[in-house]
DNA sequence: GGGGAAGTTTACGTTAACGTAAAGCTGTAA
DNA sequence: TTACAGCTTTACGTTAACGTAAACTTCCCC
């Protein structure tokens, strides 16, 4: 009853619609280290969380490098308090930019509440 | 009393800490288009809105084109139906992403807060 | 009248994030 | 056994969004 689950590198394409080109260059950028059985890449579930985070990522407009610096964030190798202190600021950092994002994401629902009702009106008007 | 308020290039590559590069491209792709004394660019408050919402698309993870259909969406020049339909359907579009990046934004909240502590549990172990 | 400081155009350079093509191995179903 | 579906590497091409440099005007100040 053992979960060995694995994942073909064109599974996991088609489950997140990227193209098995954009998985391999994010291995080339250190972003995952898939298994390899012979030449043939294997994907663990752990990688297929990875990839999750990454398309998070760009969805929120991080780059790459970004996304494999907060990626990293989540097991602090870092054994020392200096390695903790950096990923604490970096944490903040994060934080701010999110928060900025939520003023901008409010902002423009509300202008596009109006949008959406002039677009009523308009419409309504040349109804009559 | 009347509100003459004009920009210099400089000035609101200041103020929105930018370079006068950045903004003339935006003129390049057809994003604002500012009036001229002479060769000189000469920029209203509408034109300085303008910059403000392509500088928050950014933010947002829009693209320059996206933006401008963005910006465009506040003008409904579209004077039939036709086009106020396509318009409504953009506007539904956006609000589908933009409901796509409120929960990512909260789901990796979620995780800098579990980050974070781990880095102030993993401080307080090294204290002792 | 000789510098700055700030504006202009023109144009080539750069980075990120893949796309696209070529050429080859590999299992398996007909 | 061949045919193709899916995997591989290598490598050049592409797009967006500017950066950077050169060469030039214009205004203002001392």
């Amino acid at each position: 009853m053992n979960k060995k689950q694995t994942y073909s590198i064109g599974e996991l394409a088609r489950e997140f619609d990227v193209t098995t080109r954009t998985i391999r260059f994010y291995e080339d950028q250190g972003l995952v280290s898939p298994a390899r059985r012979g030449q043939t890449r294997v994907y663990s579930p752990a990688d297929r969380v990875t990839l999750k985070l990454i398309l998070r990522g760009k969805r929120l407009g991080f780059s790459l490098a970004e996304s494999k610096e907060l990626i990293g964030m989540y097991q602090p190798s870092g054994d020392n308090r200096h390695q903790l202190l950096a990923l604490q600021n970096k944490i903040r950092q994060r934080r701010d930019q999110l928060e900025q994002q939520l003023r901008d994401i409010h902002a423009l629902q509300q202008e596009l509440d109006d949008a959406e009702q002039r677009c009523v009106d308009a419409m309504n008007d040349l109804e009559k």
